[in-house]
DNA sequence: AGAAAAATGAAATTTTATTTCATAATTATG
DNA sequence: CATAATTATGAAATAAAATTTCATTTTTCT
């Protein structure tokens, strides 16, 4: 996490000392990453070990690797992570919190995967009989979108945002059949079922959600993917984004393992849609 | 400048220990950044003073000054963009190029938005009677998503993807209606037609789209959304994201705009969801 | 109020970076 | 192609900066 976040966050757990330097810090930050140890404890009227130690609690090794995280911070230009929106922010300012709080949470969600995960995702979904997307309210639209990737590889592929319609389908899913399940939450009761159908019909279940919730139990393989829950605004934001990022990684992982004549064949698909355009002129 | 670049540049300028030093430097700058400058030099089989005139020689002021300048360089992220994906990457490999590129894509995408036409399309979206998105293909989940957002605002809102049908509903469209029209390549004679109707039966339209297409040509407003092309492998990728982001601004324009009781609103439609999920334990 | 715990800073120590200066390598010049 | 001039380099000395130790002060908890 960039530090100067991080001492803003933690401004209240530190003691009288440590908050005077991270007040000199945060007044100017700039300033501070040309300082030696000394020039800062004497700004901030303290002593030289309280400013190391100031920096050990942040989690750096000591005061010049503290500058480099600050150096770091500094040079990502305005901190994203947890940059609320406000009540009074211009367009302008709204739009970039939005975007950086999206990349952060990219950011965080790729650290959340496991490549071995995926790795076993590709392999059984390059190996399916037939593919299966659920999802309900936001995350039916990712199931959508797998659909519409997926289906670009000539592979039998279903996508279902109806409850129902995934009932029926999780129940008559069969061994070789791939049942891809999709919630942030992991917690959709309706969604829990699917997954636990589909799996006592012997298809191989693939969750897209948190860990350690109702459903990722129920899962063969669950793909975790992590972000920061409260940049949404009482709506799914950050969290449907990374679930997409993760169908392109699925995708491009498929398409890897099929070869190079494989994908021939999509570019043959993107072609088709060429006459539904208008030409361009350049 | 990027000090990483600069080496690159000057890297035939330097003398045979200084190009030593340089190459260590540019084959682990994440390495360097932890390392005291005993370190580097026995690294690159050279002197301390060496790594020390290398430092200076690129202007900084000395070796630690470098290593600031060297952990800004990193932080602003290697320029990842064209970082495509190859034959042979692992899952971690090719998972993490599609992450940072997304990423360098919605950055590239935030700068081309220009807040204007943002602000005068949340002005217009809180003002309509009736909203309605449409979209085909990738950008029909995008449409959708918009639907899923706008719907909790409780205002009328529809989406089609279906061409017959968004025929119609723009045909009947109205003075006071907005019509988003969303297409990545804005070459889809389907969505241009369906923008030029809504428009001759003067509805506003806006365009998430990019700008100087034919599709931007017909829109009220244009929302353009730039990313890099080449990108995609086939299929869209970082375009859909890059538009879904636009949907949460313009989403959370309309929430700002509303004012706070609103917002509680939000939290009702929200806390409406609970009785179908399974309980946190924590 | 008074003991225990935590926070702080002065001084000593250690680590790291820089300067100085002698030597080696390279380049230019007759 | 020798040799002077220039430039590059590293060993050792010095200087600077950071860290540790430990005694003192402040805070917190009975």
């Amino acid at each position: 996490m960039n530090i100067l976040e991080k001492i803003k966050n933690e401004l209240d757990t530190f003691s009288k000392s440590e908050r005077k330097v991270a007040e000199v810090i945060l007044s100017s930050p700039n300033t501070v990453i040309h300082s030696s140890i000394a020039a800062l404890a004497k700004q901030a009227n303290i002593s030289e070990p309280t400013v190391n130690r100031f920096c050990r609690r942040l989690d750096t090794k000591g005061y010049p690797d503290f500058k480099l995280h600050l150096a770091q911070s500094l040079a990502n230009g305005t901190p994203y992570v947890n940059r609320h929106v406000d009540e009074n922010d211009t367009a302008e300012e709204y739009t970039s919190k939005i975007f950086e709080s999206t990349m952060a949470n990219l950011e965080l969600a790729r650290k959340s995967l496991d490549p071995t995960s995926i790795n076993r995702s590709v392999d059984v979904l390059t190996q399916a009989n037939k593919l299966s997307f659920f999802g309900l309210g936001a995350s039916a639209i990712v199931a959508r979108d797998a659909q519409n990737k997926f289906f670009r590889f000539n592979v039998p592929v279903i996508c279902f945002d109806d409850i129902l319609m995934q009932r029926m389908s999780a129940i008559n899913s069969r061994q070789g059949d791939v049942v891809v399940v999709i919630s942030h939450t992991g917690r959709t009761k309706s969604l829990v079922e699917v997954a636990t159908l589909a799996k006592e019909n012997d298809a191989t279940v693939i969750g897209i959600t948190t860990k350690d919730t109702p459903l990722a139990k129920e899962c063969s393989i669950v793909l975790s993917v992590d972000v920061s829950e409260d940049t949404d605004l009482y709506m799914p934001m950050a969290s449907r984004i990374a679930q997409l990022a993760l169908i392109d990684v699925l995708a491009t992982g498929f398409t890897l393992r099929r070869g190079s004549k494989f994908r021939d064949n999509l570019k043959k698909v993107k072609d088709s849609l060429r006459s539904s355009r208008f030409d361009r002129k350049d």
